[in-house]
RNA sequence: AGGCUGCCGUAGUCUG
């Protein structure tokens, strides 16, 4: 009975890496099992250096990787920093004559994939006895993200083709693929596509096509899918996330008075949500509203963070507000202890030259400790 | 019996 293992799994699963890591040092005897849970948790949440340092002191305390160690050591690679440390993975795999195993198979294809190795994810590809769903996916996944669309879409199809019944998640890579280009049009195709297939979008799906409606700055569509998505979706299906990314999307198309009717209309609101609605009142230039928001989430004891103080501190520049902006510079370090970045400094240049002082502007520029961009 | 692969909210990253 391994405990430890699910445990460790579980807590991971709940971004508790430190808890994950806590329930790891207090195990008595480590299998291979507990180490695996360990480096699949950082892996899955974008910890690669950790994940695979994790790995290699797995290793020295004498386990062999065995299927799903490498399974999630891949994902850890995934990160193009660590291109070679997948290309070793994947020669220890081939060498134990692992490669052949379906769930290795798609990791492989996903890890070549990402990296933009989409002839080495085919070689993979094509050693594999049984493909599946996700392993097309992720080669639709890696055409997308090169902007090879044409390529992508008729992976999709060669999907078929084989077979092979496209997921919501296989449907979605490709919608999400056209909506960062801009293909509205097509992107509501494949929509209407999906659910002709008998298929039911679910959040993400929404997400895209709201992704897709920013980047094209297609209000109509994106109210169309408004009205859908709150009849459609399940309320435990990623609500939040889903009513978050409808008040970016009129903020961002400059219909402000919808996001706020969406925010308002939230259940639950947290940083990330108060974040989008004051982003939209940046781009809106109110900085009489978005003071008035600022003091509101503080009172909901929601915390600031950096990104809060970009919208604040890019209200106050294009408002040519140099007092109110010194005050938030101050209050951001000493009231609530957050780190500031090149992106808040660049704010204050942006305002001292647009309030005439070019001298200023010029002497923070001089002694900034960050590397102009 | 137990650890496992593909899409996912503000922001970030890259390029300009």
């Amino acid at each position: 009975l391994n405990i430890c293992g699910s445990l460790i799994g579980m807590y991971a699963q709940c971004c508790k890496l430190l808890e994950a890591c806590e329930v790891f040092e207090k195990v008595p005897v480590r299998d291979l099992i507990v180490w695996t849970a360990l480096i699949g948790g950082y892996a899955e949440h974008g910890k690669c250096k950790e994940a695979l340092e994790w790995l290699e002191q797995m290793q020295q305390h004498g386990f062999t990787p065995d299927c799903l160690t490498y399974v999630c050591a891949l994902q850890a690679c995934c990160d193009m920093k660590e291109a070679d440390m997948g290309q070793t993975l994947y020669s220890q795999v081939v060498k134990k004559g692992m490669n052949q195993d379906l769930c290795i198979g798609n990791a492989l294809v996903d890890f070549h994939a990402k990296c933009g190795m989409l002839a080495e994810s085919w070689e993979v590809f094509d050693t594999l006895p049984f493909r599946d769903v996700v392993s097309w996916t992720s080669l639709v996944g890696g055409y997308a993200e090169q902007g090879h669309l044409e390529k992508a879409l008729e992976c999709f199809q060669a999907m078929q083709l084989d077979g092979i019944v496209p997921d919501v998640v296989a449907w979605n890579t490709l919608i999400l693929a056209y909506a960062e280009h801009s293909k509205c049009e097509k992107v509501y195709e494949l929509y209407a596509q999906m659910q002709e297939q008998g298929l039911s979008p679910n959040s993400v799906i929404f997400l895209s096509i709201l992704h897709g409606c920013i980047v094209a700055l297609a209000m109509d569509v994106g109210k169309r899918v408004h009205v859908q998505a709150l009849r459609v979706s399940k309320p435990d299906d990623n609500r939040l996330a889903l009513e978050t990314a409808l008040v970016d999307m009129y903020g961002k198309c400059g219909s402000i008075f919808d996001a706020v009717e969406v925010f308002t209309s939230m259940s639950t609101r947290d940083l990330v949500a108060w974040n989008a609605l004051l982003a939209g009142y940046a781009l809106q230039g109110d900085s009489e509203t978005l003071f008035s928001l600022f003091e509101m989430m503080i009172f909901r004891s929601v915390q600031p963070d950096g990104d809060t103080f970009r919208s604040v501190l890019i209200v106050c520049s294009h408002a040519g507000l140099l007092m109110e902006s010194q005050k938030y510079w101050k209050a951001m370090t000493e009231s609530f202890g957050i780190t500031k970045t090149i992106k808040h400094l660049t704010c204050i240049i942006d305002l001292f030259a647009r309030v005439g002082n070019l001298a200023a502007a010029g002497l923070i520029l001089e002694r900034m400790p960050f590397q102009p961009d």
